[in-house]
RNA sequence: GGGGGUGUAGCUCAGUUGGUUAGAGCGAUCGCCUGUCACGCGAUAGGUCGAGGGUUCGAGUCCCUUCACUCCCGCCA
């Protein structure tokens, strides 16, 4: 017989009653009736109750054991009375009479109850993530994820993708997130990169003829934290494919997300072939280019609109002089909405910043007319033009916001969410995929003024390469695209550039001369210039996708052993301070504290 | 780097307009209880009200500074 269990907590069932059984676990609860007590042990796999009476010559010392103590249970399985069936958990019908029991690791006072639906703080959560792991919301996360993860390989390699790890000590890149550095002893004051991703690497495995490589990839960024951004590292499903266009990927990704979906949610898929949506028409409608879908609110643009002179609304058409816009949020058949929820909107406006949102609705009574604060501009001509533009109909709200075009979009971005919430039209049990494709390749930095990459500098640019004309660069676009899902940006990606003298000129634009692309990405263009595929891919996150699965807002519910929002893990106590003789060894020195 | 929220017993929280000895539930300890499954009943212990300073006859409560946690902005090719 097996020393330690015979039967995992889950295991024991009407069918065993009569046998003896041993089983080993944690005391999840104790319900003390003095002459007879009852002890819910708790493993990985469920719970049992055990039973144990005065006649039993370690009653006493069974009683006095705290919760969470690790014991092995030995007994007989037995039938529950009709009555005494619990219907809440899968051995609910049969109970462990114990006959001896033994004490595996003892437990002392606990700092956070294990068996309760409360809700702690996260500083002491993490400080004992042992205990806290051991509650169920969690602990079923975390097996979660176990699962999505091998499903993801499995399929991973059904469709003929090879897993390959790539390093961890790496070199730093210009571009992007702060990077991780570790001081390398061998080498006095150089340093490696932790990876941002395996980027480079991955490209290099389709120049070394590999085909088709995907790994859970571990990526560095030394960036602060947000409730769905681990400080430090993440995973990401990292893969690349070589002889492809931008719609094999997407094909590829398309069908893995739909069976990952539906195999690990009961939400409905509202798009399985997911809608595609250019950068720009998503910057307009939605301001953003991560939207949810979920939501159905559209934004429309009406700057051309106040050339009217039927409008008279004054303070808008100085600010379109200037160089503003002004962009639009219809509400539908919001007329008998109390005052209180429009100036509410106006005012949670201004407290995100921005200089508000004018409102009226569009109401007939023997002509059509605003009615609202700013509704007495319009003229029911311009309301007509109007309602051809953003689809709007009598009833409607319309929402106005002017400013400069990356405000605009901005507070439009989050009062679509804002409004949308408030309304009840987004739809918690829905999962709304897309993509956002036609990602320009550079962008004006708002400080520097100088033209920089808005993404990934790898891209290869859209159209006839040979005639590619880069005279305007920022009109340029790439074979770049991201998915998101409800709102959330799950990876981006892209088809890459593989032409090294296209890449020299684009760096180029950027103000990279060639000797800094050599010195920066020896690896990759040297590589290039070898014979190198056509190749794309993309890095859905890992974290993200088992965040959605798992119907949570904060990404430190999926991940194990987490730090906290300051880069710091309470439990292992790193980062931490290291010897004199490390940093001697490393060459470093330390500037004193102020 | 900036803004918001929170901080009171081991845990989760209440604490009125500034006013007597700061409370509750869970947990802990002790006692009673043979069918519970959030078992029940009784008692006891447990507090630098995050820290420091100030206003006041008097501060958990008001003011200032600071620290921690968290959410957001910046940042995240």
């Amino acid at each position: 017989m097996k020393k330690y269990r015979t039967h995992n907590c889950n295991d024991l069932r009407k069918s065993l009653v009569g046998q003896s059984v041993k089983i080993s676990g944690w005391i999840n609860k104790k319900r003390d009736h003095g002459n007879l007590l009852f002890i819910d042990l708790r493993d990985n796999y469920g719970i049992t109750q055990c039973i144990i009476d005065k006649d039993n010559l370690r009653f006493t010392e069974l009683e006095k054991m705290q919760l969470e103590t690790v014991v092995k249970i030995e007994g007989e399985v037995v039938n529950r009375s009709k009555e005494t069936i619990n219907k809440d958990i899968e051995t609910g019908e049969i109970e462990v009479s114990i006959k001896n029991f033994e004490v595996l690791g003892t437990c002392k006072e606990l700092p956070l109850p294990v068996f309760s639906d409360q809700e702690y703080s996260e500083e002491i959560r993490l400080k004992y993530r042992f205990l806290d792991l051991r509650r169920k919301k969690i602990h079923q996360n975390i097996i979660l994820r176990s699962k999505v993860i091998s499903f993801i390989r499995s399929e991973m390699n059904k469709l003929g993708f090879l897993e390959f790890q790539t390093p961890i000590l790496t070199s730093s890149s210009p571009e992007g997130a702060r990077d991780f550095l570790v001081p390398s002893r061998l080498n006095p004051g150089k340093f490696y990169a932790l990876p941002q991703a395996p980027q480079q690497f991955k490209q290099l495995i389709m120049v070394s003829g590999f085909d088709k490589y995907f790994q859970i990839a571990p990526c560095f960024r030394d960036e602060d934290a947000r409730a769905d951004r681990s400080p430090g590292e993440f995973y990401q499903l990292d893969l690349e494919m070589s002889f492809v266009e931008q719609e094999d990927v997407f094909d590829v990704v398309e069908k893995l997300m739909v069976k990952v979906f539906k195999n690990f949610s009961n939400k409905n898929l509202l798009f399985e072939s997911f809608p595609k949506i250019t950068y720009s028409d998503a910057m307009l409608k939605y301001g953003t280019d991560k939207p949810d879908l979920r939501n159905p609110l559209i934004i429309s643009d009406l700057t051309k609109l106040f050339n009217r002179d039927d409008i008279s609304f004054k303070i808008f058409k100085d600010l379109i002089k200037k160089g503003s816009i002004v962009r639009s949020i219809i509400t539908k058949n919001t007329k008998d909405k109390p005052r209180s929820f429009f100036d509410g909107i106006d005012k949670w406006a201004k407290e995100q910043g921005s200089s508000g949102l004018a409102y009226f609705t569009i109401e007939k009574n023997d002509k059509i007319l605003g009615k609202g604060p700013v509704g007495k501009f319009f003229s029911e001509e311009s309301l007509v033009e109007l309602m051809k533009l953003t689809k709007a109909e009598i009833g409607d709200t319309v929402f106005l916001s002017c400013g400069k075009q990356n405000e605009v979009e901005k507070i439009l971005s989050i009062a679509r969410t804002k409004i949308a919430q408030d309304l009840g039209l987004i739809r918690e049990e829905n999962f709304a995929f897309c993509w956002i494709v036609d990602y320009p390749i550079f962008e004006l930095d708002e400080i520097t003024k100088k033209i920089k990459f808005s993404h990934n500098p790898f891209s290869m640019p859209q159209g006839d390469i040979d005639k590619l004309d880069l005279s305007n660069p920022l009109s340029l676009k790439a074979y770049q695209y991201d998915i998101v899902c409800n709102g959330i940006e799950l990876s981006s990606g892209a088809i890459r550039n593989h032409i090294p003298d296209l890449m020299y000129k684009l760096f180029d634009i950027a103000g990279y001369s060639k000797q800094d692309v050599d010195q920066k990405f020896s690896g990759m263009i040297n590589a290039l210039s070898y014979g190198a595929p056509p190749h794309g891919g993309i890095a859905p996150g890992i974290d993200r996708i088992v965040m959605l699965l798992a119907d949570e807002k904060n990404i430190r519910e999926v991940t194990m052993f987490p730090m906290n929002q300051n880069a710091q893990d309470l439990m292992m106590n790193a980062p931490s301070e290291i010897s004199e003789n490390q940093l001697k060894e490393l060459n470093l020195s330390l500037k004193a504290k102020k």
